[in-house]
DNA sequence: GTCTATATATCGATAGAC
DNA sequence: GTCTATCGATATATAGAC
């Protein structure tokens, strides 16, 4: 399947897209220079023009890359659903697939969440774009649910945002080595959310 | 009341305090320049160190002072309930000073929740000091109120980030003319809380 | 306390040899 | 595709006149 319209897929390409990864979510964008990334991969700071056009070109490829996975990731997940699948389980293999992406591939999640702003004016204008219709798909879902009586919200845009909001934190503290694996944090955010869609009797 | 070890109080420094803050929530911290901060009080850049010794120094007088009033925010919310106030009482009011904070004050949230990590290691680990106590405060609530059996929750540290994230969250999104006024966001959110601490049958 | 002028450092990016 | 060398811009911060 051809590649879409971003940087050829080379190894040193690669490589770099580690290292920046790595460094633009642990240290920030603007705290990274080209000569570190440089150093990590092995070369110097002349040899990334090689394979990027510039700085900035290599943060839009790799957010660019981290949204459509996290898209992707999400759409996988409900795609094994059958069809007549409910709501619940809906919203359940959403967070799940939510939260796993935010734990287990944090480093492109921190970039999606804190890094958005170091992107030109028209990439940034494409990333909001492809934020909104992520979150427009919870949307549905909850919509869906609260429509056919499964679900009771006071809000749901707002409930909306507050499922999005508790998971991805999770890329902001998660450690491989803490307390919760990773099916463990998902269960327990499903479990949360469910209990913000079913609003029992307080 | 002597001035805690911060620059004097004087109208210029309040002025270049006004100004970073807004810069460092809206660009970046790295984004902003001193020259962009003496500009938008009128001065030259090399005044702005007549007030403040570094631009560090400025980033962490603000964090400081946002993290203080954070903590003073939600200790006078507590101090006006009752002591014999129940955990679903303090809960809510935990809430509402929080979300009120994260919307009124969404400035200084963002510097607190997105730039910590431009402040220098010693501040830095004074910021994630605060931060945790803060934390620990409400989940002393949320506690509290699971060994009076009002609250049931299936994993009380993951709640209490739970509730704290959706409150942060809002400080990335909220505009002062948007859909829901503060009131009835802090309200929503109180509902949101308190559906994560009562599990009932799902 | 503000200014002009500048020190010193480092940034992203380019030129051209190999 | 990598390197050395460097450009040009800009950053924080300082020195010293007023």
């Amino acid at each position: 399947m051809p590649q879409a319209p971003s940087k050829a897929r080379t190894a040193t390409a690669d490589e770099i897209r580690q290292a920046a990864l790595e460094q633009f979510a642990r240290s920030g964008y603007d705290a990274t220079t080209m000569r570190d990334i440089a150093s990590s991969v092995g070369i110097k700071a002349a040899s990334l023009y090689n394979h990027f056009d510039s700085k900035e070109e290599i943060l839009w490829d790799l957010t660019r890359a981290a949204m459509h996975e996290l898209a992707a990731n999400r759409d996988d997940a409900l795609a094994r659903l059958d069809p007549s699948t409910g709501p619940r389980e809906r919203l359940a293999a959403f967070v799940r697939a939510h939260v796993g992406f935010h734990a287990e591939r944090r480093y492109q999640a921190v970039l999606v969440n804190s890094q958005l702003g170091s992107l030109s004016r028209a990439h940034h204008r494409k990333a909001i774009g492809l934020r909104d219709v992520y979150e427009a798909s919870l949307k549905a879902i909850i919509d869906a649910g609260v429509a056919g009586g499964e679900f009771k919200v006071s809000d749901a845009p707002l409930t909306t945002l507050a499922i999005l909001q508790m998971g991805t934190g999770v890329s902001a503290w998660y450690r491989p080595d803490g307390r919760l694996s990773i099916d463990q944090l998902c269960a327990e955010h499903v479990k949360l959310a469910l209990a913000l869609v079913t609003r029992g009797p307080q």
